[in-house]
RNA sequence: GGGUGAUUAGCUCAGCUGGUCAGAGCACCGCUCUUACAAGGCGGGGGUCAUAAGUUCAAAUCUUAUAUCACCCA
């Protein structure tokens, strides 16, 4: 093995060989059947995608499930595919033909089409490499694409039978409009945030010229299409006027003064103007009141030819300026203060959001939320964390109708036609529609332009991804599915969604548990942004990155330039001398142990290199035990004999106790605690004490006086275990860095006389509670404190770590006498002893410093080097707090409220911890006094 | 305005079915290139668990306020 672990060397041939061997595919053979299934649905990336933190971070977490489930022999399936990502794929696409000068108007509908399926072709499969690049056990065999044939048809399917039970319908609503795009966008793909603007403050005068009152807004060119001012009922000011009217200005139209509970009357001036065809807020207020609903934009948020000809034409900023200049020379403009407020903009577009009223077909929800809401109510699926079903319940109590038409090209085109009447008709294809309604070829029929969301057809990849509608075997096998990973970002648009669209269709949940993670921010806490410059790209997390690509990455192709030179500034300062590169096992394990219940995880580039060093340790330590193993005799051989050290007892029953946190935490989706387990194990108890100790039971000396028989039993006891914890460790380790545990496996399984083709594919460890071994656990935390004592006087007196000791030991009982007696030649080579000698309680006793072991001294005499003043000190120092201790335990055995009311064990425990302690400052105050008797 | 969550060592976080719970990693300070590993070894310093009140024999852990922050919804 190399000195240095070197991820470069192993990882990528390992994939290599588990994908081409069909390991990541479920076992379909006999020895599968009556296994349990497991079945993980990939949230399905963008198909235009690139791996980010977050899909590292949620990959990580599905891979170890899918693995530990794998070995743990059930049957698993992780489904792989991408969704087609309507808008992002067509602009993808859009601009290469921009590139080379034409429109997609220029191309044409269908030819536009057969491109995007060429780019997809070609270059659709970023993400699914990088997928692999994460160590993904994905059975890629089964990609699914949601624009596939079959997933196109289940969507057309549901889309019908929806349809056919009136719960989709066409309606004319305010949209999320993206006048650069010209279509509907979701909620998701709105960005707000808060920008610098304006507050203007408007005049606007009585009908009946007995006053006027002044209005604040943010954006003034609506005023065309005001239909009321609203005031709050109890409003002093204003009550008077309640059901006068208003002149419009620059309008000849008269708007009523309204009252409304929604008016915060210390907000702005007190009176609010209503304009429900382009707010939100103002459209519901106007279906309260019946107000009418005047549209003066365009599809490009332009003036349209419903408001006052000077204005027609002009792009919405353009008309506010010749607004604010109108109103300013009529007198009617109060002031203009400086506001910030929050602007919603496309994440694609990067254009500021118009609410829009259009004609968009909708799914009605309310009749599916119902179910799905109970399914969380009765258990029939759970929430991880348990509390993330509140938010749950508060967004499907408040649900709205789902607008499910884009105006764009690429999609599942809606299966509705019209005639040239605009009389609409739904089915399969023209055909069906002409037999369902019986047109005859004279009537021309024309379909739907429109497309559906992307979302519309991920709600049913839990389904659809199996072969739904057909009833497949998978379907039967695999559905419902057994846990959703996800973000908590997307509870509302895609869990719920599926959920719902799961009940409908297949009368059952799409999955019984929903785990949410985190989501990965930058080390500051904020989130990754490429405007704000702080993504980092876990492929380079991986390779490593030198500083100027780096650099170069970060600022190239920003919205907005400007930005660009802080970026670079804080991306110098940050990765000095760029990213090294840290392999992928490290990167999982860093994502691993941060899967904690929080909401974020800050990703501190300290944590993954003290994980990749980690790696290395284990790399090592494995090094170590195969330069020990390899051709020797570890005990495979059924008439070897075998005999074990404490050490050996004490790692085997320590394994246990791992192994069963470790399954305990992969049972309840605490990745976090289940990798500090491992790590603590193989770092502080495998390699800082058990290797430690193998050597010296493995380095044979010719002087020592044992057997020879026995010490080769002794020493093929510790090979034995040497090796089998390590391979054990190594299948327990695998569901979270695959690639180093197993390329180590390869070369560790056949000297524990293991001999498969992949460590993927074998048994995870159970814990078994008859191999835990108390009193070795006893005898060895008694050795460790040993150990310990004389490490801390070396340290504490200056003492070189290598210069051999000789320790007295005094006030030992016979099980301290046992005890070394069996384990002195380990003792003497962890703390570099010469030599043990146990003193008479009366015998005299040279300068020495001390450590306690229970109740027995340890001495280290130290002639001439000791510091007497220093020891004294010392002793005193711990005698105040021991005392101090006592203090505190008889004050509260004293009370005895404590002593009638905590539990026997607690009060047990108390007094026992009080006994302990009143020994300990027995033994310092004698040692004290010794060291008085000596050096008065 | 409504909701959810957070506040524990310099930093990032565990611990929160109340009683060995005051912990880990990184950073820091000593000593050490010892025959698996200097991406290492050994030892050490450091927190009145945001604040206040309450419940209890006992509170980082439960209750209620307050402060600060974050996210979601309107």
């Amino acid at each position: 093995m190399e000195k240095t672990y070197n991820p470069h060397a192993i990882e990528q041939r390992w994939y290599e060989a588990w994908e081409s061997n069909g390991y990541f595919s479920p076992k379909a053979d006999s020895s599968a059947k009556g296994k349990e299934s497991y079945c993980i649905m990939i949230p399905p990336p963008n198909v235009t995608g690139s791996l980010h933190m977050g899909h590292a971070f949620q990959d990580t977490i599905m891979d170890t499930l899918t693995r530990y489930h794998r070995m743990k022999g059930d049957k698993t399936l992780w489904q792989p595919g991408t969704d087609h990502a309507g808008i992002a794929t067509q602009m993808v696409v859009e601009r290469i033909i921009n590139s080379e000068g034409k429109t997609r108007h220029d191309v044409g509908r269908d030819a536009f089409i057969e491109k995007i399926w060429d780019w997809k072709e070609h270059s659709g499969n970023t993400i699914t490499k990088q997928l692999r690049r994460m160590g993904a056990s994905l059975d890629w065999q089964r990609e699914r694409f949601t624009m596939d044939d079959g997933l196109s048809d289940a969507v057309k399917e549901v889309f019908l039978k929806l349809h056919k039970e009136d719960l989709i319908y066409r309606g004319k609503r305010l949209v999320n409009w993206d006048p650069v795009l010209h279509t509907a966008v979701s909620d998701l793909e709105v960005l707000s945030e808060e920008e610098n603007g304006h507050f203007w403050y408007m005049h606007y005068p009585l009908s009946d010229g007995s006053g006027e009152l002044i209005v604040a807004t943010t954006r003034p060119e609506t005023m065309l299409g005001d239909s009321a001012v609203a005031v709050h009922p109890d409003d002093e000011r204003f009550k008077s006027m309640i059901g006068k009217t208003i002149k419009l200005p620059l309008t000849n139209r008269e708007i009523p003064i309204i009252a409304d509970d929604y008016v915060d009357p210390e907000f702005g001036t007190g009176c609010v103007k209503i304009t429900p065809a382009h707010d939100f807020n103002d459209y519901e207020m106007g279906k309260r009141h019946d107000l009418p609903i005047i549209n003066i934009f365009t599809v490009d948020a332009a003036i349209n030819n419903d408001a006052p000809e000077k204005y027609r034409g002009m792009d919405r900023y353009v008309a506010r300026k010749e607004i604010i200049k109108d109103l300013e020379s009529a007198g009617l403009l109060d002031k203009i203060e400086d506001h910030r407020l929050m602007v919603p903009r496309a994440d694609r577009s990067g254009a500021v959001i118009e609410p829009y009223l259009t004609d968009q077909w909708y799914v009605k929800i309310a009749p599916l939320a119902e179910p799905a809401i109970k399914a969380v109510e009765d258990g029939d699926i759970r929430f991880v964390p348990d509390n993330w079903k509140n938010t749950y319940y508060e967004w499907m109590n408040n649900i709205e109708d789902w607008c499910i038409s884009r105006q764009i090209w690429w999609g599942h085109r809606i299966p509705a036609w019209y005639d040239e009447d605009g009389k609409v008709y739904v089915a399969w294809d023209e055909q069906e529609v002409r037999k369902k309604y019986q047109l005859d070829d004279s009537i021309k029929l024309k379909q739907d332009e429109d497309v559906l969301d992307t979302w519309f057809s991920s709600a049913l990849w839990p389904f659809s991804t199996l072969g739904w509608p057909e009833k497949t075997p998978e379907l039967d096998t695999f559905y419902p599915t057994t846990v959703l990973v996800t973000g908590f970002d997307i509870i509302f648009f895609w869990v719920a969604r599926m959920i719902m669209m799961g009940l409908k269709f297949t009368g059952q949940v799409p999955f019984k548990e929903v785990y949410i993670h985190g989501l990965v921010r930058d080390s500051h806490g904020h989130k990754m942004s490429k405007s704000k410059g702080n993504v980092l790209d876990p492929i380079d997390l991986i390779d490593g990155i030198d500083l100027e690509t780096l650099v170069e990455k970060r600022t190239k192709g920003m919205m907005q330039p400007q930005m660009a030179k802080k970026i670079e500034k804080s991306t110098r300062k940050e990765f000095k001398d760029g990213i090294p590169s840290f392999g992928t096992d490290a990167l999982r394990f860093t994502f691993a142990i941060q899967a904690t219940t929080g909401r974020d995880i800050k990703f501190d580039m300290g944590r993954i290199e003290g994980y990749r060093n980690f790696c290395n340790k284990l790399w090592n330590a494995s090094r170590y035990v195969l330069m020990n193993t390899e051709g020797h005799d570890c005990g495979i051989e059924k008439n070897s004999k075998m005999s074990f050290s404490l050490a050996d007892k004490w790692i085997i029953s320590r394994l246990q106790e791992t192994e069963k946190q470790v399954i305990a935490s992969l049972n309840t989706y605490r990745l976090d605690l289940a990798a500090q387990a491992i790590y603590e194990f193989t770092w502080n108890e495998y390699c800082d004490w058990y290797l430690e100790l193998s050597k010296s039971v493995l380095a044979s000396k010719e002087n020592d006086n044992t057997d020879t028989l026995q010490k080769e039993a002794l020493q093929r006891g510790t090979r034995h275990t040497l090796i089998n914890v390590l391979e054990t460790l190594l299948r327990m380790t695998h569901p979270i860095m695959p690639y180093i545990t197993e390329e180590i496996w390869q070369r560790v399984a056949p000297l524990a006389g293991i001999s498969q083709d992949t460590i993927m594919l074998q048994a995870y460890p159970e814990s078994d509670t008859d191999k835990i071994d108390q009193s070795a656990l006893d005898e060895m935390s008694w050795l460790q404190q040993f150990v310990l004592g004389i490490r801390q006087i070396r340290s504490g007196y200056d003492i070189k770590p290598g210069k051999p000791l000789t320790v007295l030991l005094q006030n030992g009982a016979s099980l301290d006498k046992d005890r070394l007696s069996r384990n002195e030649l380990m003792l003497k080579n962890l703390a570099r002893l010469k030599a043990i000698q146990w003193l008479e309680k009366n015998d005299n006793v040279p300068e020495s410093a001390t450590a306690l072991v229970g109740e027995m001294q340890l001495l280290i005499p130290m002639a001439g080097l000791i510091n007497i003043e220093e020891e004294r000190a010392r002793l005193n120092k711990e005698i105040d707090s021991n005392q101090a201790f006592i203090v505190k335990l008889e004050n509260k055995l004293a009370n005895e409220n404590f002593t009638s009311r905590a539990p026997e064990n607690v009060v047990a425990l108390e007094r026992k911890k009080l006994s302990d302690t009143q020994s300990i400052l027995n033994s310092l105050t004698e040692q004290l006094e010794k060291l008085t008797t000596l050096y008065p």
